[in-house]
DNA sequence: TCAACTTTTTAGAATTGCTCTAAAGAGTTG
DNA sequence: CAACTCTTTAGAGCAATTCTAAAAAGTTGA
């Protein structure tokens, strides 16, 4: 637990570092943008507005390339919820979502609360890889 | 009147004068299809293929006008597991899923054992429009 | 029945979200 | 710095899905 460096990028850097992948501008960028704030769930295209509005010069294909990256080496999780696009989470812990469908907003159901209770085994051959809840929301009546 | 004809589309008719749909030939067809076996987990492509597999005429546009239509009128229900397609699913009933992530199968969870305890209350304004169960599963090691 | 009308189907174009390619650019190492 | 490897990028490509607008099919009333 070293608090040596207090660089801006140092969270980030540890964290390319650790996942074998070069602290490039770009990942460093995106990097800062993910793990900088709280909680995050974003589309490439969401992240890339994000960055370009914010003057860093980045192209899609390189956040489609740096997602893709950062969920292989465990910094995101893919969620899938939305048939016409993904969803990356910056929470790697186990746990599931709310999905609020008339907006394509996606939260993290706080707490360690959800049980599910009940599974059958999984069938001959296979076994379970991870278990999602989606809570799908609408509107209020 | 040839009754042997009729007969296996009679229940595909039903529905369909029920959901306000005219019983046109590809509807019914594909209704006959989706509905005249059991539980069934088609997309677009796969029932497009069968279809025009048994040599019934069907353009693809015209399979995905027909699930949407049977979605919006709750003969089927769309299951979304995997961001590069879309499942619909003859069960329209309160059921969670199995999802093989190798091969892209989606069975029924059996039974009506599964109990997702400990949910929050939806956030204000939302309300719970459903709660979806997916277990996601691998090839036994 | 048929003509008038409405709905559905269709081929093909368009769109979307994402991936691939291959060449230029950046990071690393000796 | 030179040589090397890895990354980024523009733009092409792709797969799933939707759109368009014209032809075909289904429906209705006389």
């Amino acid at each position: 637990m070293d608090m040596e460096k207090e660089r801006p990028f140092s969270q980030t850097l540890n964290r390319l570092r650790d996942a074998g992948l070069r602290p490039t501008r770009q990942r460093l960028a995106l990097g800062r943008l993910l793990f900088d704030g709280g909680e995050r769930h974003v589309t490439a295209e969401v992240l890339h507005e994000e960055a370009t509005g914010q003057g860093i010069s980045v192209s899609l294909a390189t956040v489609y390339n740096t997602l893709h990256q950062f969920t292989d080496a465990g910094l995101l999780r893919q969620v899938v919820v939305d048939a016409s696009r993904t969803y990356f989470d910056t929470n790697t812990d186990d746990h599931h979502h709310f999905f609020k469908e008339d907006d394509g907003s996606l939260m993290d159901i706080p707490g360690d609360h959800i049980e599910v209770a009940g599974l059958p085994k999984a069938p001959d051959g296979s076994e379970v890889a991870r278990v999602d809840v989606i809570v799908r929301l609408k509107s209020a009546s």
